[in-house]
DNA sequence: CGATTCTTTGAAAACAGTCAATCTGTGTGG
DNA sequence: CCACACAGATTGACTGTTTTCAAAGAATCG
């Protein structure tokens, strides 16, 4: 079950097999059901998991219940509330579990001696640090300057993997619209599409 | 005028009097006149700037020449278009003064150079970092679940030093709102403070 | 199969955006 | 010092978009 993750490690960080092999003593495996938490509101987000398999959801809860989806991991991706996970203070996010799903969990304080010891997985994790920061800018534009119709575009654009695999109704609260009118520019937009090709 | 990026390194970063001549050797002082550019889109962000006096605005311009404000900056804040800072690629982005100000520049290098060599200065920048994730998160949620008006509400409480120095309109493309949904929005506020009290 | 989850649709209401006009304060040049 | 231009803020009337509520139609799962 670590290959994944050391094929990973090996393509987007180079790192030897030695490096390997520390990374491997401190990642432990686990196993979500569909539906199950990984993480709670209130709880300290002390781990961050490597996906495996499946996919997974961070969201808020308003206070009428409604869920604002913050973020989605599948494979190859890193999960964690971050906030959490760097301040050590209570999360006001949840993350479940979309499918059944196996992870790689690493406690803080082993992550943050594989950046110590392993230079190759600090500058890994620096790369990918700058990369979420450019996303969050790019969503933050998207949310501030879109349309309905552009912001699902966006984002069908910039996550297609992500698109086909969960319920529209997350696609919705991730973009900031009802489902309702989501499925409304679904349908405008297949209406162009066809008149177009 | 090195001096108050000087106190605000012992404070928030608790470094010694031989690590701030380090910093201060690759700060480079620039003046720079009300409505003048720092950075202009196309162009590298090779510099970051410490604020020293003043107010800058990070800002897109969409197709129809709509600016939507992504970020500001007042004393002792960091500014730069960091995507760009960090990739080395031309900036989508503008940063322009809304006031006479002064700022202090380091090139990427130095800037490199000083967390390499002053561990304070790593640990506070990596502090500042965690602190920008926090509040990007915070402003996505804001984005897609709160109204117009809880979206004004939670500007003036988070940014009341902002708000007092940037023209309105400024604050409702920050908000993604239009500057007359805004105008509308603060009467309906300030009327429902005045039943209040 | 029945239950649950997800998606779509329609109609009405709430909300935000646009356009155009006006008002204010600031600063510049004659 | 005044006049004028200019940037910013507000207001009203209108338009358009999005939400809400209610219902019903798919799809999925045990």
């Amino acid at each position: 079950m670590f290959t994944a993750l050391a094929t990973y490690l090996v393509e987007k960080g180079g790192l030897t097999s030695d490096e390997l092999r520390q990374v491997e003593e401190v990642a432990v495996p686990k196993k979500i059901r569909k539906r199950q938490y990984l993480l709670q509101e209130g709880d300290v987000s002390h781990h961050i998991g490597f996906v495996v398999k499946g996919c997974f959801r961070l969201y808020g809860v308003g206070k009428n219940g409604e869920e604002y989806s913050m973020r989605f991991a599948i494979e190859n991706w890193w999960i964690s509330d971050f906030d959490s996970f760097q301040s050590g203070l209570p999360s006001k996010y949840n993350i479940d579990a979309l499918e059944d799903g196996e992870l790689l969990m690493i406690r803080k304080e082993k992550f943050e001696g594989l950046k110590e010891s392993i230079p190759h997985f600090k500058k890994l994790i620096e790369k990918l640090t700058a990369k979420n920061y450019e996303a969050h800018q790019n969503r933050i534009l998207s949310n501030i300057s879109e349309t309905a119709e552009e912001k699902y575009d966006n984002f069908i654009k910039t996550y297609p993997q992500i698109y086909e695999r969960i319920p529209l109704h997350m696609v919705a609260s991730f973009l900031g619209l009802s489902r309702e009118t989501l499925s409304r520019v679904r349908q405008q937009h297949t209406k162009k599409r066809t008149n177009n090709s």
